[in-house]
DNA sequence: CACTAAGTTTTCCTATAGGATTTTTTAGCG
DNA sequence: CGCTAAAAAATCCTATAGGAAAACTTAGTG
């Protein structure tokens, strides 16, 4: 793979940092493992990683160390650490399970304490939504995804209680990974006899279904926590917890299924 | 398990060079934190750390890395470490709160999916829960913090789902150094007219009360599981939960206003 | 007292060498 | 040819010293 900038060209010379060097660290691997440049299950390599970014390794080491405890880098004592496998089928539903545990409640409750920051925040991100609508491809896709995050993250922190937030906040790092897998994947296969099905899966299910159901449901929840209407809410978010699940599912199920 | 180690003895405490030493600086320094050898709301030297526990910086730094990730420790950028504050009163009640929205699940699931391994662990923990009541002073309060850790983890892990699991392990953490903190503040301040009610409350609330009584409480949750009968698993362990809170919510409201 | 300027300390990062462990290669034997 | 075992290579882990930049402290001047 190519080198982004030759290390040794500009030993001295180096751009002013503001923040920590681990902190853009931490993300930029992050982001490669988002990307898909370093692909789920393969091994990450200290020293190539440190060449690559053109840092030492002590960054390099805290920002793996950091995602290993996020969950998405495994160490191996003596071995090396690796990109964690994606989620299995099994782990994808446990992790549904889990968010309709905490995500009625945390609707339930927003509804009940939502003040009028909360209430422009929410509609800002509706808004947001519906410009992603507009946009086409893979930047919707993107645009979307992120509005999601952004969406649950937001009704988690008007929730006021600062366990669930942390908490969704882990477990949407897992399945963030997970769609754009799936998005990634199907696109691949693409034209391949083998996972046509998928394909269709994909077009039925996510970008007709997922893309523009979710953002009706996204609007029902809203709605019902700018109204505080409380019990609205939390039904809202199961509603949609559980039809976002039965989206996804089909897909997943392929995915696991295929060894893909 | 963490030998006592005195305070005085550390020029030469060489940890010894099996496998990974990073994971027993981390463990080593967690270990500080909860026995108050680092106090909460300290700062924490990286070199003072690495020459007191005798080693280089970099294992201490992957250390630190993971313990910010658990939330025992804060980085400020360009200032360094500190070890978290304790948990604020309103901190404490997020945190039942979010337990109730996943242990009574947890039970229910247990009681439902439970198998014979599942069901003599659960009997040799409550083995373990009665012989610790035999035992008196400081070591009977260390030895019911454990079994309470190692009860509700395992319902957690028999339940099957790893996000809860992971979750709860996650919760654990911040209420073991809530309650060891409790405990160590309780008796330093014995003899203090100004804590007197304080220290009452502990007498009446958690040494005759908790001890025995969430024993008891244990005993309903784990008769119900290995009987299968899941909804009875999850109104105990509800139950136990805000029987737990209203044993602790006074102690805990005491110290905040006080300022301990 | 306000404000600037220099000095000190702290913190973060780099660089590299060497020890330890796993994996791979190669040689030997049945 | 298949299997075991020793040697070599690759990789990971640790140790240590020191440099750069920021934050904090101190002192001096108006």
């Amino acid at each position: 793979m190519p080198a982004k900038k030759s290390a040794a060209s500009r030993p001295v010379k180096r751009a002013p940092r503001r923040s920590v060097l681990s902190d853009e660290i931490y993300e930029m691997i992050k982001a490669m493992i988002f990307d898909h440049e370093i692909a789920p299950g393969s091994r990450v390599n200290i020293d190539a990683l440190a060449v690559q970014l053109d840092v030492s390794q002590t960054p390099v080491r805290e920002a793996l160390a950091r995602l290993e405890s996020d969950g998405l880098i495994a160490k191996e004592p003596l071995k090396g650490y690796k990109a964690t496998d994606l989620l299995s089928l099994k782990e994808f539903n446990d992790l549904f399970q889990f968010r309709l545990l905490i995500e009625p409640w945390a609707a339930e409750q927003a509804a009940k304490l939502v003040d009028n920051t909360g209430k422009t925040a929410l509609k800002a991100e509706m808004q947001s939504a519906k410009t992603a609508l507009k946009i086409s491809g893979d930047d919707q896709f993107q645009a979307l995804t992120e509005h999601d995050a952004r969406f649950h993250a937001l009704i988690a922190s008007i929730s006021g209680n600062q366990s669930v937030a942390d908490s969704y906040e882990r477990t949407h790092c897992h399945l963030h990974l997970f769609r754009l897998f799936m998005a990634n994947k199907l696109h691949l296969i693409e034209g391949e006899s083998r996972a046509k099905f998928v394909q269709d899966l994909f077009e039925e299910y996510y970008q007709v279904g997922s893309g523009q159901l979710a953002i009706k449901e996204h609007d029902v929840i809203a709605k019902a926590i700018i109204e505080q209407n409380s019990k609205a809410a939390r039904t809202a978010m199961h509603a949609h917890i559980e039809s976002s699940l039965k989206r996804f599912a089909p897909a997943a199920q392929a995915i696991n299924e295929n060894n893909l």
